[in-house]
DNA sequence: CCATCTTATGCTCACGGAGAGTATAAATGG
DNA sequence: CCATTTATACTCTCCGTGAGCATAAGATGG
């Protein structure tokens, strides 16, 4: 490795490189992604070097796709795992996979795109609304009957533990920026379709599967967007250019599963300045009448790099 | 994009993918990382398929080189951008991108490899004995000068509120996980080798140049890792097994660039139960001994999903 | 033996932010 | 007029963090 000869590509290292997207809207205080194929994988495609860089052929071709300039663009991961296809004799795949945020749009999917709640990949990743109870009525005794299915005690006590402190259990806290471990647990425990196509077992738990590991990567995607919501002012992305503190906050509770005590929501966006009156107020509202807000585009520039707080408490 | 056609690999669409790694570790408050070619490059070759997976692959690589196991992986980036070597003919190259934490050991180095301080490419890095000379003295004047150079107000004051920022002037505070956005800008600014290379201009910066892009996977690996640091409990992973306090203080010192508060690094680092005392106390020291501690392996489990806390202030 | 230097270690204090609760205002629909 | 819903303003407590002071335990040099 310590040289790098130009190696001339024979049959034997051919590789190819895969685009995987996960593209995130909220509607209605509902997280969604865009999906192909019956909404059981992710948009994904060869990848083009006709572009300048990997973003901007991203850029282009979603929005192409949803009428919609696509803001927010970050890199996930590069999976190169062998054997990710089936097929030993295949050509060697590499798949780079992108986070994106956008706004949904009417009328604008293509023939094969839709858009899915992410929550139909996770159930059990929602906790607007409290724990949902799968999490206690099935996801909880199969891990524990997973735990206790292990060789030695001392593991035995490892896979619960490791299962309490992802999935929230025994008392611990739920920590929703967990989901790509919980969603590891689930396929090491052989309890997802995923899993089960290559272990054997049970698929037992709720949450529609995907093709490939792409419902692994709609993880890796939904665990970096909760984190970064919390330091960077990217639900703005997600935003129409007008809308209610409330439709802000709902918004943001989408994405991180869970409720925000709104006062101090309101406290932290208003003594950050991010966002700005319209004048105008909101209309058909039920109850007192809100303002609306844009967002400032000055911050982007400062806090883009420095960064930004929300609150995620519990209700 | 929509669909996934089996492409056949042509010379048209010829890629070579390619591993980069960072090597980190730290020895006598020194960050240090892995290079070759006399200290010009990093570590990189060609993208070995044979093990399961890309991780597997630079472990065993890195451990036959240092003679040491590889302590904490975490992936980059990836790089595809056009253009990232000169000729437009050369088959597109793919770069993923490795941050790695090792031990630094005597005699391990392979024939082109050694170990260098990662402040020799960045000097304007290390704030331990207060903000550099060359901020004050070289950088800011030209960054200012470049600031200017730009056509219109609004732009000029753009750059240097992007470069007071990043680089912690007019008063504003350093911020040591900007690594990566001070590169860049001095990229822009023309200020660096790298940039002249392609967009011509004084290189006046100090710091030491690398190959291609490798200084910019560096930059990311620091920004990376001294993120790290502060939530994850990765900097045992570069002390030996027993050292003092005041030693694990000084490792993180060199990474961050800036000194801590002892008192209350100790605080932290006791509350959690990071470390366990190991009874010995530590030999050849000047002033009142030093306990040995240990890392509590126990916490690893826990605390690697959960997290950790690290003071990181000044002085 | 004492003064001084160096590092280790224990303790206290003030400030600010985060979490959470209370109270009031402004609209709507019966 | 009242119940309901949302908006908005304050307040209070707790705790983490930054920072300083004080003391302990060694070594060294006069």
């Amino acid at each position: 490795m310590n040289k790098r000869p130009q190696k001339t590509v024979t049959a034997l290292d051919a590789i190819t490189a895969d685009l995987v997207a996960v593209l995130v809207a909220v509607t209605d205080g509902d997280p969604r992604i865009m999906t192909i194929e019956h909404a059981a994988a992710l948009p994904s495609g060869p990848f083009q070097f006709a572009h300048r860089s990997l973003q901007m052929g991203l850029r282009a071709w979603v929005e192409a796709q949803t009428g919609h300039p696509l803001g927010y663009v970050e890199q996930l991961y590069t999976f190169a795992d062998r054997g990710r296809s089936g097929d030993p004799d295949a050509p060697h795949r590499i798949s780079i996979s992108y986070l994106g945020l956008t706004r949904e749009e009417e009328g604008h999917e293509g023939a094969d795109a839709q858009w899915s709640s992410w929550y139909d990949y996770f159930p059990w990743e929602d906790h607007r609304d409290g724990p949902p109870a799968i999490l206690a009525k099935i996801i909880a005794p199969k891990l524990k009957t997973w735990a206790r299915a292990a060789d030695e005690p001392a593991l035995q006590k490892g896979r619960w533990r490791r299962a309490a402190i992802t999935f929230g259990l025994d008392g611990r806290e739920w920590n929703e920026e967990l989901t790509l471990q919980r969603y590891e647990l689930l396929y090491e425990a052989a309890l997802i379709p995923e899993s089960v196509r290559e272990k054997g077992g049970e698929a037992t738990v709720p949450g529609r599967a995907m093709t490939g590991d792409h419902r692994r990567i709609l993880a890796t995607g939904i665990a970096r967007l909760r984190a970064k919501i919390k330091y960077r002012p990217v639900v703005f992305e997600l935003m129409p250019d007008e809308f209610t503190l409330l439709q802000l906050q709902r918004s943001v509770e989408a994405l991180a599963g869970r409720l925000v005590h709104k006062q101090n929501f309101r406290r932290l966006i208003e003594q950050q300045e991010l966002v700005e009156e319209t004048g105008a107020m909101a209309p058909d509202t039920i109850g007192r009448p809100a303002k609306l807000f844009r967002f400032r585009q000055g911050v982007l520039a400062e806090r883009a790099v420095v960064g930004t707080k929300l609150p995620l408490s519990r209700s």
